[in-house]
DNA sequence: AACTATTGTATCATAATGATACAATATTCA
DNA sequence: TGAATATTGTATCATTATGATACAATAGTT
């Protein structure tokens, strides 16, 4: 099926969908040292853009959120969490999509929900960055992570989105540690050092942490279980290893 | 104008409001030492339900929940916050507006966005109970102040939206006592004893707390400004009233 | 075997919190 | 008028959490 006929069939399908309603996905990992999200770069259009689509009539929003993900991504079985909704009335996504049809050579009824406007649903997962084998799909050209610290021009509010997304894992990890462990576990190999683990924090927070001290209250969190192998490669004194424990 | 006319005129008008979505306000008040929330009854409907409405075209979700709150009770000016959207997909609420609609003789095409699913965003706010005077509108009944113990039966999932207010409510009170009580000012009247500000958090938080531990915590966040009036009635040491400082 | 870098833990000072004690005082009632 | 009572404001102690520093342990390198 050529792109063209698959976007035509989607948009015909105007009663499976939810109008006025769209899905952002904000998915984090984490690799040599940096927070990376997943950005997709759509057919004809310069900016990049967040994993994104609409709600079937027969689903739930959670339940949309996790077929975008996997239809954009490959990636089943990921825990999305929401955390905002943007409604702001100068997102404009429907010019943009007016861009994407355009060029495809579409053209659409002018009260078309498409193209008229919508509000974003925003959720956001922590996954395993090695895992991932980002394949992009039929409506765009590539898919890619890209350092949360050198985020490339995006679509629309696209980075308001990120930066609330980061925000409410700032809280969750100052407020909630233990909760924040457990939903950050995939962002982690299955065993890791404390020096990893530190990292990870420091780069969500945005700030340093005392060692000694952070290894204190990783431990007295008691969601870490220490694995009895160590670490080989340095000249110092091997690390142990540590795995989440699994949620009780 | 006539309700139904009211009803009708804002049936027809399709193309100015969002389909799919729509806002539900939980709205705060206190007292006699109880939480209160605010709820109405629509005509001919028996559950209770939450100050709700569409979004316009040309409005943020912002600026709908405010006006939606302004036309079902009144009250102008208020600061909303969303706190999470409501997306299951056996909300039903299309089956509840087809029997309102019905009660009132009118017919919708099947298609109509109001009769098909939608999801909800919700809203809180809290504000000075002695304030409000609730007014019923075109669309219902009644509209009243009601105990969050003792909740009456509520339409659809409004029961869990109050929850879910409640408890960001609880989490913000938790770990930002300093937000909170810039937010949770007009729930109190302008001046207020100690004692009435530690009702309103062991209401909001369902626990007793200790007195005096509890005044030295609030003294130190400085949000609290002594008035060096004293109140009188009792037969015992007239407490000091406070107000909270206008936030800087 | 000495050296180096890093790790794991102990220990100190300081701050935050939980719990108790008690003086201060506005009313009531003998 | 003055003792009794209920409540308030504050002090104080113990306990716990956090910030900061010190130091022994050790895997490699030289």
């Amino acid at each position: 099926m050529k792109p063209s006929n698959q976007l035509t069939a989607f948009l015909k399908s105007e009663n499976e969908w939810l109008p006025s309603l769209s899905i952002d996905c904000v998915i984090f990992g984490f690799h040599n040292g940096e927070l990376k999200v997943l950005l997709l770069k759509y057919h004809n259009v310069d900016a990049l853009a967040l994993p994104g689509g609409f709600v079937r009539q027969e689903e739930s929003i959670d339940e949309a959120a996790g077929r975008i993900l996997l239809e954009r991504t490959g990636m089943a079985d990921i825990y999305l969490e929401q955390f905002h909704i943007f409604g702001q009335k100068d997102r404009q996504n429907h010019l943009f999509n007016k861009t994407i049809i355009e060029a495809q050579g579409i053209l659409l009824p002018a009260g078309h929900w498409f193209i008229r406007r919508y509000v974003s649903v925003g959720y956001y997962a922590l996954v395993e960055f090695s895992k991932v084998v980002p394949a992009p799909d039929y409506l765009s050209d590539s898919i890619d992570w890209y350092d949360v610290q050198a985020l490339p021009p995006l679509l629309l509010d696209h980075r308001q989105i990120i930066q609330k997304a980061l925000d409410t894992l700032r809280t969750l990890l100052a407020h909630n540690p233990a909760g924040f462990s457990r939903r950050a576990a995939p962002l982690l190999p299955e065993t890791f050092t404390m020096a990893d683990l530190q990292q990870l924090y420091e780069t969500i927070l945005g700030q340093k942490l005392l060692r000694t001290n952070f290894q204190r209250k990783m431990l007295s969190l008691e969601v870490l279980e220490r694995v009895d192998k160590k670490w080989t490669g340095g000249a110092h004194k091997a690390p142990y290893l540590y795995r989440f424990t699994p949620h009780p």
